[in-house]
DNA sequence: TGAATCACG
DNA sequence: GACGTACGTGATTCAA
């Protein structure tokens, strides 16, 4: 007879987690509780073909956090903490393990586990089956039937039957329902009736026979507390009932058929363990080898078949409401679904919708015109669906919480779709993923992607629409072209994420990408859209300001020179000083440029006896003033959305190899402040009536990062203090404390940093070499974690290619084996650098991910996070909230490392608020 | 399109 | 012994 193993996978995992020791495995990530919950899965399976083992077995899993109990009653689980979290990345490591043993993993939206489980159960129990339920939650044991359904508790080794429940709770059964709704249940906040526990509810119920019987007869009971607490939560108590009965009629997926065991599996299994480093199960599979073996295809493991290539023809353009019903329908099914959009621009916060791709499937794609024709008057309109209806129906399936939503830099179409009312979530972004494998080894865009991993050229967008004059809006293409295209990348992105998805569990990546990257691309989408209000009359005040400055030291430069030419050009430029004026030691770069760089031009400037130093005051200050005016003054203006009348910058999350984020269009993590007269351009970034600008910064963090990773007791103590780290080291260095040695102290705080030479130093520092030498030894000296970081770092990034950060965020360096030693010694500074800066970086993107929740939860909801750069979080907030909002935004700031990471020094936080972004610092 | 320059952390 | 000299970015301009 059939004997089917129902496995309470979350109840397992939870106590798993807290029962055995934290273990990480070898890429750093915690796998206690996957590691208790593979070796009890194996213990399982191994039993196949005993007396009393399994023939069938599933998991079952809960889908979130939500099931329909929590539309009876809101308060259901709500005090639930939320999984600690270094359980939370073991979350889809045990769907792993699952597949690795080729077990069906069972989850429904709307359901919990128990409802799926208890639901399968009594379908089985229908057809004659044993039924074994592997978990010890009490609510389960309501479902127990002498001699065909029992419970199994695997961490005891304890079968329990109907006689166990008798004696646990004093009823059989069947009447355990009503006895776990009188009792309640603090955990999942049950309410029960007070005062009643498991020993007065079980009396009253073999008294009365139900909860309604005991409500019943209450009023006759004998006066007390316990009648006076049946009558007054009478409605508690049939809630309860209701909450704790389990649902039965859960539509079921999986035919119980498809959950027959076949055995335990070599290939998976070995793969899956030798990713976590199971040493003792690697032995006991190679010692079971010779068992009965299954032959599952794990999707996506390194082994897998390559993908049949991309069919545009079989793409299906999607223009009556029913077929995209159909593909709506599949979608929520299958629980996944690549998705990309087509719009009229590049700019996310002002293009429009033109059409949205879905992709179920290699080859099973589709694209949904929505916008397509119109525009142009002679031009009839193609067919399709109504806006309003396709955005509804969209909206729909990407606010579905049981749908995993595929991008590929999902960011860009979160923004497009935020602005029509459609929030996607959850998601997994296909360039993030690949990010946080790569970094370092090539470039992350969709075309690359394809070529490398899929040996797929894209159709190129310029194919489509053309270049220069003649190039078209998508819009306007036809749609069977535009299907080819756009259905090709969902198709593709869907592919991508078949390939990278395991490569996260199966090589480290799954810590970085779940704790630190995944949620980046929803939160910096809300950034770009809110933006940053500019005063565009400040900024036009100093365009023409600078212009007149810019003018007037135009005409005194020229007038020096005897002629007129473009002060702009650096050979131009060189000619006249070195050449023409005769100023000694130009030296010419490989172009055979002189260098007119801001080194060379102040050391003109300091030679007193040089006869350009007055010409080239004036061309540092006209370039000063030329590249405030071009790049920041005159750009901003220009980059102002006449819509929203703020700057929308775009982060690029994918644009620093270290795990920094970078900012184009304009790039907002460059503007001034270094100068007085660059400093102003940062007045011009206001808040909006009522409102003030927030800045707030982690203060030296890469240098706090060293001294906690590098271990260097000095360092960490001087930090725990609050000394000045710079002075600190200046005292160390060089005996004494003054302006000039803490300058040069903080020069050499940074080299350390960079991985700096001697000579490096010396240029900086216009010291010898020597002296430069002498520095850093004594600098080692006096710190000695330093070079052993520098050291051991490179020793490792030698041996494995890449270097790591705290959060196991991983960049690639294939260049130190470059047999340039130019580049070599370059990627060396670049590698030391990568593990300190990389933190960084990691810590302030948990900070951002975590911010909103947490000024939402303290009723801060109109502080709006606008900027990041690298070590700064801008936000924009009533001025009233500015105390409150203080506190939040630097605890979160200050903690942002924990609970994944403890650092050995403190996170110092400075906040600043003003008018403006000037005013805020 | 690449080089040079310079703005930021 | 020569090489070329700090990590990570993006925008603008010139000149080919």
């Amino acid at each position: 007879m059939p004997h089917l193993y129902l496995v309470d996978g979350s109840g397992y995992i939870f106590r798993a987690y807290h029962r055995l020791p934290p273990l990480t495995n070898k890429h750093g990530e915690p796998v206690g509780a996957v590691y208790g919950y593979t070796t009890m899965l194996w213990k399982l399976v191994d039993e196949l073909h005993t007396a009393d083992g399994p023939t069938h077995m599933a998991v079952v899993l809960d889908k979130s956090s939500k099931s329909f109990r929590n539309e009876m009653y809101d308060q259901y689980k709500a005090h639930r903490p939320p999984p600690p979290e270094d359980l939370v990345p073991q979350f889809p490591m045990i769907r792993d393990a699952t597949r690795a043993f080729s077990l069906p993993c069972i989850d429904e939206e709307g359901w919990e586990a128990d409802d799926l489980i208890a639901s399968y159960a009594k379908a089985a129990l229908a057809q004659g089956w044993q039924v074994t339920i592997v978990s010890s939650d009490k609510d389960l044991m309501q479902l127990v039937e002498d001699g065909s359904l029992d419970l199994y508790d695997t961490m005891n080794n304890r079968r329990l039957g109907r006689e166990a429940v008798i004696e646990k709770f004093g009823v059989e059964p069947a009447k355990l329902g009503e006895v776990l709704a009188l009792m309640g249940d603090s955990v999942d906040n049950v309410p029960g009736v007070p005062g009643v526990g498991p020993k007065t509810a079980a009396k009253l119920i073999l008294e009365h026979g139900d909860v309604e019987g005991v409500l019943a007869a209450a009023p006759d009971m004998k006066k007390g507390k316990l009648r006076d607490n049946l009558i007054e939560h009478a409605d508690m108590a049939r809630l309860s009932r209701k909450l704790v009965t389990l649902a039965c009629d859960v539509p079921l997926p999986h035919a119980l058929e498809e959950m027959e065991l076949q055995g335990i599996p070599d290939a998976p299994l070995r793969a899956f363990l030798e990713h976590h480093g199971f040493k003792s199960l690697l032995a006991k599979l190679s010692a079971v080898a010779d068992a009965p073996v299954a032959t599952p295809a794990v999707p996506g493991a390194p082994e897998a078949e390559a993908d049949p290539p991309c069919d545009h023809d079989a793409y299906e353009t999607v223009t009556d409401a029913a077929r995209l019903d159909h593909w709506i329908q599949i979608a929520r099914h299958q629980g996944f679904v690549a998705i990309d959009t087509e719009t009229t621009g590049l700019d996310a916060t002002r293009a429009d919708l033109v059409g949205v791709s879905l992709a179920l499937h290699p080859n099973l794609a589709c694209y949904i015109p929505v916008g397509h024709g119109g525009s142009d008057m002679f031009a009839e309109r193609p067919e399709q669906i109504d806006r309003a209806v396709v955005v509804a129906k969209l909206k729909e399936l990407f606010e579905d919480p049981s749908v995993l939503k595929i991008g590929h830099n999902l960011k860009y179409d979160m923004i497009v779709l935020g602005r029509l009312g459609i929030a996607v979530a959850p998601y997994d972004d296909t360039i993030v993923m690949s990010f946080d494998l790569d970094a370092g080894l090539h470039g992350h865009g969709m075309d690359e992607l394809a070529a490398t991993h899929l040996a797929h050229s894209c159709i190129a967008y310029k194919d489509v629409v053309g270049t220069g004059k003649k190039q078209l809006g998508f819009g306007e293409i036809d749609l069977k072209s535009a299907t080819r295209y756009a259905a090709e990348d969902a198709d593709v992105t869907l592919r991508l994420w078949r390939r990278l998805k395991p490569r996260l569990t199966f090589e480290g990546g799954t810590r970085v990408y779940e704790m630190v990257d995944r949620p980046l691309p929803a939160v910096i989408a809300g950034m770009e859209s809110a933006g940053v209000k500019v005063d565009p009359d400040l900024l036009a005040r100093l365009s023409t300001d600078f212009a007149h400055q810019i003018a007037a030291l135009e005409e005194q430069v020229h007038a020096i020179a005897g002629f007129k030419f473009t002060i702009g050009s650096p050979k131009q430029l060189g000619d006249v000083l070195f050449d023409k004026m005769g100023i000694k030691g130009g030296r010419k770069g490989k172009s055979g440029v002189y260098s007119t760089d801001v080194n060379e031009l102040e050391r003109i400037a300091a030679d007193k006896d040089s006869p350009g130093r007055e010409m080239v005051a004036k061309v540092l200050e006209w370039r000063q003033l030329s590249k405030l005016k071009s790049t920041y003054t005159d750009a901003l203006q220009a980059q102002i959305n006449p819509a929203t009348g703020r700057v929308h910058t775009s982060y690029s999350l994918t644009g620093a190899q270290t795990g920094r984020l970078s900012s184009t269009d304009p790039n907002l993590q460059n503007i001034p402040i270094r100068t007085e007269i660059g400093r102003q351009i940062r007045d011009a970034f206001v808040a909006e009536p009522g409102n003030v600008i927030l800045a707030a910064d982690y203060s030296q963090i890469e240098l706090r990062l060293a001294a906690h990773i590098a271990d260097v007791p000095q360092l960490r103590d001087a930090f725990a203090r609050g000394d000045d780290i710079h002075n600190m080291t200046a005292q160390e260095l060089f005996g004494e404390v003054n302006r000039d040695t803490r300058g040069r102290a903080k020069t050499i705080n940074f080299a350390i940093l960079y991985g700096i030479s001697r000579w490096g130093l010396a240029g900086r520092l216009d010291v010898s070499a020597d002296e430069a030498q002498g520095m850093i030894d004594r600098y080692f000296e006096r710190f000695p974690g330093i070079n052993r970081y520098i050291a051991d770092t490179l020793t490792e990034a030698k041996a494995r290619g890449y270097t790591e950060t705290l959060f196991g965020r991983k960049t690639h360096f294939p260049r130190l084996k470059s047999p340039n030693p130019n580049e070599r010694a370059g990627s060396e500074r670049a590698a030391i650098n990568a593990p300190i800066q990389g933190t960084s970086a990691d810590i302030i993107k948990r900070a951002m991910a975590r911010m909103g929740p947490a000024l939402a939860a303290a009723g801060l909801p109109d502080t709006r996070m606008l900027m990041q750069v690298h070590d700064e979080l801008v936000f924009e907030l009533p001025e009233g909230d500015v105390t409150r909002a203080t506190e939040v935004i630097r605890h979160v700031m200050a903690t942002a490392a924990e609970p994944a990471v403890t650092l050995s020094v403190p996170l110092g936080v400075d906040v600043g608020t003003g008018k403006s972004w000037g005013a805020a610092h």
